[in-house]
DNA sequence: GGCCAGGACACCA
DNA sequence: TGGTGTCATGGC
């Protein structure tokens, strides 16, 4: 066994599962991968609690609503101006992508002013299971912490993981998540 | 009462 | 490509 799936054993066994991500709904995951970006968890549940409370957590209702109602609902989770803006952005590229039908590819997120790497590809892992490996601050301190691997950009941390892991979309799941988790702690 | 969170982007050299 | 400023609220 590599050392990729030995650390995430031993994280698995601290930490238990997380079960992750914790939503109602594809669109929920969505929005919720935009709203964390640089936020913590519990202003964005304030912010989804928000949306939910006034009916407007679908992507129509999103589009439909003027910006400066959608800023106040998502107030919480910071940044509301930008996100306001870029959450219209991505729910219209959302709906392009499910109305299209063919499974969606990182560019299609990518593309979308707001979305960088880290959030197209939690998109595609965790609303679409798609098989890609996210990277964040926490999982670039975890490799060092644990000397796993030094890379240069985004990409070269993901290859690394996905090169050194089975291509298991539930597995990418739990190991990102137990990376955080490790990450708040340590 | 300061520090920072489940980032991304613009602008600069 | 690398470094820095900006965006903003709420929890600890």
């Amino acid at each position: 066994m590599n050392k990729a799936r030995s650390l995430y054993r031993s994280l698995l066994k601290e930490f238990g599962h997380q079960h992750w991500w914790p939503a109602d709904s594809q669109y929920e995951v969505v929005v919720g991968a935009l709203l964390t970006q640089n936020t913590s968890w519990k202003n964005v549940e304030k912010a989804i609690s928000n949306l939910k409370k006034a009916k407007a957590l679908s992507p129509k209702k999103i589009l439909k609503m003027k910006k400066r109602s959608l800023e106040s609902l998502i107030k919480p989770s910071g940044f509301y101006r930008q996100k306001a803006e870029r959450l219209k952005a991505l729910t219209k590229r959302y709906i392009e992508v499910i109305e299209r039908g063919a499974k969606p590819s990182r560019e299609d997120f990518l593309s979308v002013k707001g979305v960088g790497k880290e959030t197209a590809d939690s998109i595609l892992l965790y609303a679409f299971d798609i098989p890609f490996f996210v990277i964040d601050a926490y999982t670039k301190r975890f490799c060092a912490r644990h000397k796993l691997f030094k890379g240069k950009d985004y990409d070269d941390y993901r290859e690394y993981f996905e090169k050194n892991l089975p291509r298991e979309m539930k597995l990418y799941k739990e190991y990102h998540a137990l990376i955080v988790e490790w990450g708040k702690r340590y």
